[in-house]
DNA sequence: TTATTATATATCAATTTTTGCATATAAGCG
DNA sequence: CGCTTATATGCAAAAATTGATATATAATAA
C-alpha cells in the first residue's frame, strides 16, 4: 500500500539519534548550524548532510540571516510526534561553543 | 545521548511499510500469523521475521493457540503514534484467504 | 576599492554497515 | 502426515559515516 510507505518514510526520517537531537532542539527555538553543531558535539558537514535530509522531507525549513543559516520545524505533526515519545520540549539550550546571535545576547 | 538513541529505535522499528501494515492491523484486534498474510499479501517466511522484529522490540506480544500464533500490540505508545500518523483504526479487516477463527466465524 | 582571510554552510566521493527480501529448512501441533 | 509458524543463510541494494572540497558572506588589510 502506497500509504504505509509515505508514513514508513516519516518516521524514517526520525529513526537515527542525531536528527531527532536536532529536531528536539529546533522544537525549542529556531537554530543556526553552529548551534546544532555544539549541540550535538558533531562536525559541520554531518549535521548540514542531516539538515539537507529534514529539509527534503520538508521537516525542516532554512532562513538565510547574513552569513547564519536558521532552521525551523516546518509542520506540527512533527512537533507531536516528539511531544508523544520525548515528552514536553525544554527551554532553548547555550551549548558551550555556540557564537551564534541567540547564544552570545542571552548569557 | 543515550535517550535520542533509544527513541530513534522506536522509530527505526516504525519505519516500514509492511510493519506499518501489520502493525495498523494488529490495533484493530488480534491477529494470527495467517490473518496478516492475507492482509499484506507478503510470504509467510517474511512475516515472520518481520513480527520476531516487532517482538525483539517488544512492540507486539504472542501468544500460541493450538496451531495458531495470535499477535497483539504491547503497548499504548504504538497505539498513539499510530492514532497520530494514520488517524483511528478502522474496524477488523477480513482479508479473502485467510482461514483464521475469526475471518471464518464472521463471514 | 581591491585583495585577503576567516567563518558558516553545502556538497561530493569513497567506504563500511545495515536492510530488505528470497529460498530453504526446521519445529510444533492436531 | 498436513498445517502453521519460526529460523538460518545469502546477497543485492540502500543507508550511515567520514573526509575532502566548494561556495558564499563578512571582516580586514593594503
Amino acid at each position: 500500500m502506497k500509504n504505509y510507505k509515505t508514513k514508513a518514510d516519516l518516521f524514517h526520517i526520525l529513526s537515527h539519534p542525531v536528527r531527532l537531537q536536532i529536531l528536539d532542539d529546533l522544537r525549542k527555538r529556531q537554530a543556526c548550524v553552529c548551534h546544532l553543531q555544539a549541540v550535538t558535539g558533531r562536525p559541520q558537514a554531518y549535521i548540514s548532510q542531516q539538515l539537507r535530509i529534514l529539509r527534503d522531507a520538508e521537516l525542516v525549513i532554512d532562513e538565510k540571516d547574513g552569513q547564519n543559516v536558521f532552521y525551523r520545524l516546518t509542520c506540527d505533526l512533527t512537533r507531536e510526534l516528539l511531544n508523544e515519545t520525548m515528552g514536553q520540549a525544554s527551554a532553548p539550550s547555550h551549548p558551550e561553543g555556540c557564537t551564534c546571535p541567540f547564544c552570545t545576547n542571552e548569557k
